[in-house]
RNA sequence: GGGGCGGUAGCUCAGCCGGUCAGAGCAUCGGACUCAUAAUCCGUGGGUCGUGGGUUCAAGUCCCACCCGCCCUACCA
């Protein structure tokens, strides 16, 4: 039976362009897991978009001598054209800077305001004195008052390791300017978190056994020390608080991680106004039976598993101050919170000012989307940091996808196309004829349930169990010796084409453009599995910018499809491209560059 | 400092509630085959499952300590 399922992509940050390990913990999974579940029936809403307010982006902006919203804007659209390029199937992916999201954010602040969840407080925050918005504790540096090590940032030492407050520190300068930042006493709202104590732990209980469970025992570990948390800054660059007295501030506005999960339903909501539905919606958010599944690295999971539940559970008024449920009705909170751990790059770090790094886009004007995307699906961080290595990366490529799936589907369509020009039928069937078709069409059942599970690496290596017995059964059967016996040959290769024809049915959530390719090959018309489209939307006349969409209802089921004997078959041209080792030391020298 | 994750064949990794769990893929070596992007198939070697204790009839699999790597620590998204 159909299921609304919501996949919540994490935001990719617009300060600049967006590398591999980025998109091995929100992008391929999230895709994967979407694609997957439409072929099952299911009626997915993928939603996500750039993220693109805070001090991160404005110090970005100084930097480069432009806005804040000029750098977004170039970011917002690199990084669209990436996702897009990857085979991302978002249903919307947009930003955070549109009036639609700017109008649910403060929704949903006043909503936890009017049940009294959020309350101001004035603390002692550091600002910069030339630009008098609030420095991050990230953003100061100075003496450690406990080791005396001179390179201490604002909220830990990294040489004693202790944490500190920036207010401590010995000789206290800024990062970005080296100026004196001055601590002043501002007034902030803070998130009621403590009140949410109760009904977190009951819902974070509740996942034992279904979250993977580091992200479970995670969770439940911050529970134990809840402190309120200030949800706005200092800062111009952000959304307005919609209050009397605040909202026409220039210098305060909500902080960035508040508005950015938020992102999830105001990017929902966009979707179903851009439908032609405005309530459409509400049947993967107000729906019991909906199911919500949000894809991040590690380094978010406390803000989806703990704080994203505490706003909606005080924008219903479900927390230990009660209250009624805003404007938008009762809202439902995250099913599952899947995530990633991190990808590293030759042993290092990802860095991008030391050029440990490489971009989405470079990677793909060299390689093919579903390269990348095998790559992740098979060796990425699922379940721990992974390494990404050139060689490792050259090695998959060349001999297994290239020369097991690839190389399957070639040889079968080859054979066939030369001998018969069409699919031959199947008769007399043998044992091992009918044992090989059993065993790709039980896949079905095994890679799927893993697929439904997030676990991405069984799936996909179950998937390719068949494609190994495929060229296993071609080479007992050996059909290019079989000149005198047409029909036998013919069944076996039916066989095998119809083997192919279900691998490629299993692979088409890791590999859509290539299953696209042989679902082409082998007699399909219209579309298989859709891919994403970049356009130009706008608000009302408003300013311009790209969205990611498209029609994901191909043909694609997660299902055994009888192929049709009689139908054309083309000499196949390859898939995938065999990469010459050298590359390896061509992209290391790069990387060294 | 606190919390979490990981440490299994040369490499990348599977191994859920303890009892065919010592595995897969790749790489190595030997052989077969030629339909196919010299791809495929068969066979082979190789590990005291980070270290030291403990619980148990039985422990990669549970408990404790320690070593190493990584992540988070809520003002880095």
């Amino acid at each position: 039976m159909s299921q609304h399922i919501l996949t919540a992509v994490a935001w990719p940050y617009a300060n600049g362009p967006r590398h591999i390990g980025h998109v091995s913990g929100f992008g391929v999974p999230s895709d994967v897991f979407s694609r997957y579940q439409r072929m099952a029936g299911n009626k997915v809403l993928m939603v996500s978009g750039t993220d693109e307010h805070g001090t991160p982006i404005q110090v970005q902006a100084d930097k480069e001598g432009l806005t804040a919203r000029q750098l977004a804007d170039r970011y917002n659209r690199v990084i669209a054209e990436d996702l897009t390029a990857l085979g991302l199937s978002y249903d919307l992916f947009t930003r955070t800077t549109t009036r639609n999201h700017y109008a649910v954010v403060q929704e949903i602040f006043r909503g936890l305001h009017n049940n009294g969840y959020v309350f101001p407080k004035t603390t002692l925050g550091a600002i910069s004195p030339s630009t008098g918005r609030t420095l991050p504790d990230r953003y100061i540096e100075g003496t450690c008052p406990i080791c005396g090590y001179d390179g201490a940032r604002g909220d830990q030492c990294d040489n004693c390791g202790n944490q500190l407050d920036p207010v401590d520190l010995i000789n206290p300068r800024s990062r970005i300017n080296g100026e004196t930042p001055k601590f002043v006493e501002t007034e902030h709202f803070m998130l009621d978190l403590p009140a949410f104590a109760d009904v977190l732990g009951t819902y974070l209980q509740a996942k034992q056994g279904e979250w993977r469970p580091n992200v479970l025992k995670f969770a439940l570990n911050l529970l134990g020390d809840l402190q309120p948390r200030a949800i706005t800054r200092d800062l111009d660059w952000g959304v307005p608080i919609p209050l009397d007295g605040w909202r026409d501030r220039s210098d305060k506005r909500l902080y960035v991680w508040f508005d950015a999960v938020i992102g999830y339903l105001s990017s929902s909501i966009e979707w179903a106004r851009r439908s032609g539905d405005p309530d459409a919606w509400r049947a993967w958010w107000q729906n019991p039976d909906a199911r919500g599944y949000y894809f991040m690295g590690k380094d978010n999971i406390v803000f989806h598993a703990e704080i994203w539940p505490a706003l909606l559970y005080g924008y219903n008024g479900e927390g230990a101050k009660g209250g009624t449920p805003g404007s938008l009705g009762r809202l439902e909170v995250p099913s599952e919170v899947v995530s990633s751990e991190f990808l590293t790059m030759e042993g290092k770090k990802f860095s991008s000012s030391r050029s440990v790094v490489i971009y989405v886009r470079d990677f793909l004007e060299r390689y093919s989307a579903d390269a990348l995307r095998y790559y992740i699906a098979v060796a990425g961080p699922e379940n721990q940091d992974t390494d990404f290595t050139w060689s490792e990366f050259v090695n998959r490529n060349n001999g297994e996808l290239v020369a097991a799936w690839g190389n399957l589907v070639n040889r079968s369509i080859s054979m066939a196309a030369k001998n018969f020009g069409e699919i031959p039928p199947a008769v007399d069937l043998t044992d091992a004829d009918h044992a090989l078709l059993a065993r790709s069409r039980a896949a079905f059942a095994s890679v799927g349930a893993e697929l439904g599970r997030s676990r991405f690496k069984n799936a996909i290596n179950e998937a390719f169990d068949v494609v190994r017995e495929a060229n296993k059964y071609l080479a007992e059967q050996e059909p290019w010796k079989i000149k005198d016996d047409p029909a036998r040959q013919g069944s076996i290769l039916h066989v095998a084409l119809q083997v192919v024809d279900d691998a490629k049915t299993l692979l088409t959530p890791f590999l859509p453009a290539s299953s696209n390719k042989i679902y082409e090959m082998l007699g399909g018309s219209g579309v298989w599995s859709g891919m994403p489209e970049l356009s130009e939307v706008d608000e009302d006349g408003g300013q311009a910018y790209p969205v990611i969409s498209g029609s994901y209802n191909g043909a694609a089921t997660w299902e055994h499809r009888p192929l049709q004997e009689g139908t054309r078959l083309a000499p196949p041209t390859p898939l995938f491209t065999k990469l010459d080792p050298k590359i390896v030391d061509e992209e290391l020298a790069r990387l060294a560059g």
